[in-house]
DNA sequence: CGTATTTGACCTGCGC
DNA sequence: GCGCAGGTCAAATACG
């Protein structure tokens, strides 16, 4: 995966000025609900919490104006539209044909829709694509209403593993990057934590530099 | 040449 | 039923 740095860090000093490089970094965002059937990306993801560290700001949504919070809690009951054109390939985790096959079911009877948990986060970062480990597949990019910014749509390129994400920049706040995940992970983090350093690293090279 | 990205078309759900 | 918006597919294209 690319990250892609058009604009100089330097743009925007505000960014900086968020930055903790401190060993607590940030403050993890609270842990999705563990429920046996619910993600715990997040929780179970330290790269990405560590990624925190030059977002440094976790808030809520918008007008849900949940504070404290980069985990927003997103039931994302405006998910509506899951494709069901194609049978989805191999088996994923089980959590994930758990909420596949309800759908499925609630489908066939016409009763009340089951979708699958999305968790979606706030980060501040001048670029969209954050490196949280895993490698993700580029696999559809839409304009979104009262948003100049695209929404991009990634799914995980493991094998069998069925994660989705969504990355869109907010147009009242063009520093702000909210990633959406939908799905938990069946395997292990599949890239090392060098490309993570590297970036902190040139993020700390050029703190220094202030 | 294999892999990733782009992008227009298509599908689905929802509100009116 | 129709139109709109969101989500996905897949062929074309770019890239290493």
């Amino acid at each position: 995966m690319n990250i892609h740095c058009d604009e100089p860090l330097s743009s925007s000093l505000s960014f900086m000025e968020n930055l903790s490089y401190s060993s607590s970094l940030l403050p993890c965002p609270p842990s999705p609900p563990l429920s046996s059937s619910s993600p715990s990306f997040l929780s179970l993801n330290p790269r990405l919490t560590g990624l925190g560290a030059y977002n440094a700001e976790f808030k809520g949504h918008g007008d849900n104006n949940i504070e404290q919070s980069g985990y927003l809690g997103l039931d994302m009951s405006n998910s509506s539209s899951l494709d069901h054109r194609r049978v989805p390939e191999a088996p994923a985790a089980v959590d994930e044909n758990d909420a596949e096959n309800a759908l499925k079911a609630v489908k066939k009877k016409g009763g009340k829709k089951v979708r699958k948990p999305k968790y979606a986060f706030q980060t501040r970062s001048q670029v969209d694509i954050l490196d949280d480990g895993y490698r993700w597949r580029k696999y559809g990019q839409k304009a979104v209403k009262n948003n100049k910014f695209p929404r991009s749509y990634y799914r995980c390129t493991f094998h069998g593993c069925n994660v989705k994400k969504q990355v869109q920049r907010l147009t009242k706040d063009e520093g702000m990057v909210v990633t959406t995940y939908e799905g938990m992970h069946s395997h292990p983090i599949e890239k090392s934590t060098e490309n993570f350093e590297h970036i902190l690293s040139q993020l700390q090279i050029y703190g220094a530099s202030l």
